[in-house]
RNA sequence: GCCUUUGUAGCUCAGGGGUAGAGCACUUCCUUGGUAAGGAAGAGGUCACGGGUUCAAUUCCCGUCAAAGGCUCCA
């Protein structure tokens, strides 16, 4: 008897019965053995040492894979927890999963607590336990063991995990001397573990609940090889570096203050004008796209809310209403701008030929976030959406997500953002009725959506389940320079907020529809994609953005006069430049304004004064020769007008 | 909101029950120089805020606020 294995690549492969995943592999070539980790069988992820099943497809996942990494990973966790047993005697222990970046493990350590002093004595005894190349030992058993087991260790918190699992469906993997309850799959043997960090510890409740115990969180990476652990922690080390936080204050963009409060960022002078310019330039582009601005205040009355049924849904959770004196009237600071929109789509009787009615708005709206998840720019109690909310009727809505999707991508061209997909948030099939809006209408926008993302040529991700109750939507996951996932960009078709608000045109047939409303922000937050922003350039700004253009660096301080003239003519051709006055030598002045990310120095001797020129120095580039302060100029705008895609 | 940690000059940080420290930045003076740090002097602090212990608190204890990491949440 014989199995047929079928491998990705299309090709059939007979093998005898109780062939293993891994005897494949070394049938392959014995480097791919020396690298298999675990295997995907039919689709069902499995130890690589484990009989296939029978005829079956056959995926072996290496450190490439994702799910290659994650079972290294995961078995990382069981390694770490067996040095933490052998270090820290009667530790008990929760949950270890693989997560993005690793794996943790929870543990109660009873009356003794882990710092950052212990992590080199977790590092080394996890290194010296995975050169021993034990393997993992996988053991089916039945339940009444199982609490046997764990019973006799006196760990509660697997006797509770125990509890959740079926009879005959409870495993346990050995390595070493170490046993865990564990559903697996696992790598063949330790000695794959060679490079190991235990990053970080923190609380966490056991099983999410703040009501119950709070255990021990160790955080930590491995890695088949050093070198890649020394480039992941170079690369953490880059963000670091890169924090928004950190450069948001060192060039002068943002701020926050005690007594303003937490959370609510202050822009300076150098952020607010980057913030402008990145407000004027979606205002060109959208009005070249038809949409038509409008200005709100920044509080509603409370019935506002109660129509838009937010008020229900986070009324509890949020700023509390404020009301007037004299006759308790309540009002919200709003905490979206579209009940507002909505209101002023319902001012007038609206025609079918009028839609799309597109109303825009940079909107600063208020959300009471908890104190714990305020994050620099990135979580924030006051922010500015660069909110539009199209109008439209049901044959439209491809259309305008086209057009959403070009301003997106304009965007993220100007911005230099080149990596990046889209996902695509739909209903759950399995169930329909937690959706509000006609199941045609649905069926329709879900359809021109995916149709608009094909024809526009969208790398894209389709998610069944992650649509809203009020409708499916579509947002743009962009990867940052290094490499970390941001979503940006969002765009969604509502059912309901029409519904709430009896929106309404009259149609050809001279009947009364109602319209779908599709919100949109390409930036999202002005707040939030600034910090991207900073992280992704690492301050260093696209040339049309950044606050200022260049600095005049004048040699020595008889050529400051000159050096003005520089700017003031730079001004004129609307270049935004500066003048080191100070009396430094000029590698000083360089030095100076190269850590400070100005774009171009021009450095301005008696050569120069003489001959109307000024010698270029571009940031992290160095010399670029000498030329006239106007062939400068006209560089500079000829680079900003590609950056601007002609906007 | 909860847990852990932190809060000392504009920034980065040292210190410690008895007159508050460094480097950078800043001010003044000297220097006027050609592609990544010239020199000297000076100014700058309610040691986050409020209470307590103590002869004495920036230091020890409690509380508040803020920040960092994590948990839970996110229109």
């Amino acid at each position: 008897m014989s199995i047929q294995v079928t491998l990705p690549d299309g090709s059939v492969r007979n093998f005898p019965q109780g062939t293993t995943a891994m005897d494949v592999a070394r049938s392959i070539s014995e480097g791919l053995a020396r690298n298999v980790l675990a295997a995907k069988v039919n689709g069902e992820v499995r130890d690589a040492d484990r009989p296939l099943p029978g005829d079956c497809t056959l995926q072996l996942l290496t450190w490439n894979d994702a799910e290659g990494k994650a079972t290294l990973w995961h078995s990382s966790a069981h390694l770490m927890a067996e040095a933490i047993e052998a270090l820290y005697p009667g530790t008990k222990f929760g949950i270890g999963p693989p997560i993005e970046h690793g794996f943790y493990y929870d543990i109660d350590l009873g009356d003794r607590s882990i710092g950052e002093g212990d992590f080199a004595g977790i590092e080394a005894k996890m290194k010296e336990l995975a050169a021993r190349k034990s393997t993992y030992q996988r053991r089916e058993v039945p339940k009444a063991e199982a609490i046997a087991y764990f019973k006799e260790k006196g760990d509660e918190y697997k006797l509770e995990l125990i509890e959740g699992l079926e009879d005959g469906n409870i495993s346990f993997y050995t390595q070493g001397g170490f046993t865990d309850l564990c559903r697996g799959p696992h790598i063949p043997d330790t000695s794959f573990i060679k490079a190991v960090k235990v990053m970080s510890v923190a609380g966490a409740y056991w099983r999410g609940d703040e009501k119950r115990k709070q255990l021990t969180r160790l955080y930590a990476i491995t890695f088949p090889k050093q070198k890649e652990l020394d480039e992941y922690l170079t690369l953490q080390e880059e963000a670091r570096k890169r924090d928004h936080r950190k450069l948001g204050k060192e060039l002068d963009l943002f701020t926050f203050s005690e007594k303003v409060g937490s959370g609510l960022p202050l822009w300076l002078p150098k952020g607010t004008a980057l913030r402008e310019r990145l407000i004027d330039f979606m205002k060109r582009a959208q009005e070249r796209d038809g949409y038509q601005q409008v200005a709100t205040p920044h509080i509603g009355g409370k019935q506002l809310y109660v129509t838009s049924g937010h008020w229900e849904k986070y009324g509890k959770d949020s700023f509390r209403p404020i009301s007037t004196p004299q006759e308790g009237e309540e009002f919200l600071l709003k905490p979206m701008n579209c009940p507002h929109h909505c209101e002023i789509f319902a001012s007038r009787p609206r025609s079918y030929k009028d839609l799309p009615v597109r109303l825009a708005e940079f909107g600063t709206v208020y959300r009471y976030e908890q104190s714990g998840e305020l994050h620099g720019l990135t979580r924030v109690r006051g922010f500015t959406q660069d909110d539009a909310h199209l109008f439209c009727r049901a044959d439209q809505v491809k259309e305008e997500f086209m057009k959403v999707i070009d301003l997106v991508l304009l965007v993220f061209k100007a911005l230099e953002l080149h990596d990046y997909e889209a996902q695509i948030s739909l209903r759950d099939q399995e169930d329909r009725s937690k959706y509000i809006g006609s199941d045609e209408n649905w069926t329709k926008a879900e359809q021109a959506i995916i149709d608009a993302a094909a024809e526009k040529g969208l790398k894209t991700v389709v998610e069944h389940g992650e649509a809203a109750f009020y409708g499916p939507k579509l947002d743009f996951m962009v990867k940052d320079a290094l490499g970390r996932r941001w979503q940006l960009g969002t765009i969604q078709v509502d059912y309901n907020l029409p519904e709430r608000f009896e929106l309404e045109y009259v149609g050809a047939d001279n009947h009364r529809h109602r319209p779908v409303m599709i919100h949109r922000a390409p930036f999202g937050s002005l707040e939030r994609f600034v910090a991207v922003l900073i992280e992704h350039t690492a301050g260093r700004f696209p040339l049309w953005l950044t606050p200022e253009q260049a600095i005049v660096l004048p040699i020595s301080d008889k050529f400051l006069d000159r050096a003005q003239q520089v700017a003031g003519d730079l001004k004129d051709s609307d270049i935004r430049a500066a003048v080191d006055e100070r009396s430094e030598k000029i590698g000083r002045k360089i030095r100076d304004a190269e850590l400070a990310k100005f774009p171009f120095m021009l450095i301005l001797g008696e050569k120069e004064a003489a001959e109307g020129t000024v010698s270029v120095r571009e940031q992290g580039r160095g010399d670029l020769g000498t030329m006239s302060v106007q062939v400068f100029a006209d560089l500079v705008n000829e680079r900003v007008r590609q950056q601007l895609g002609g906007l």
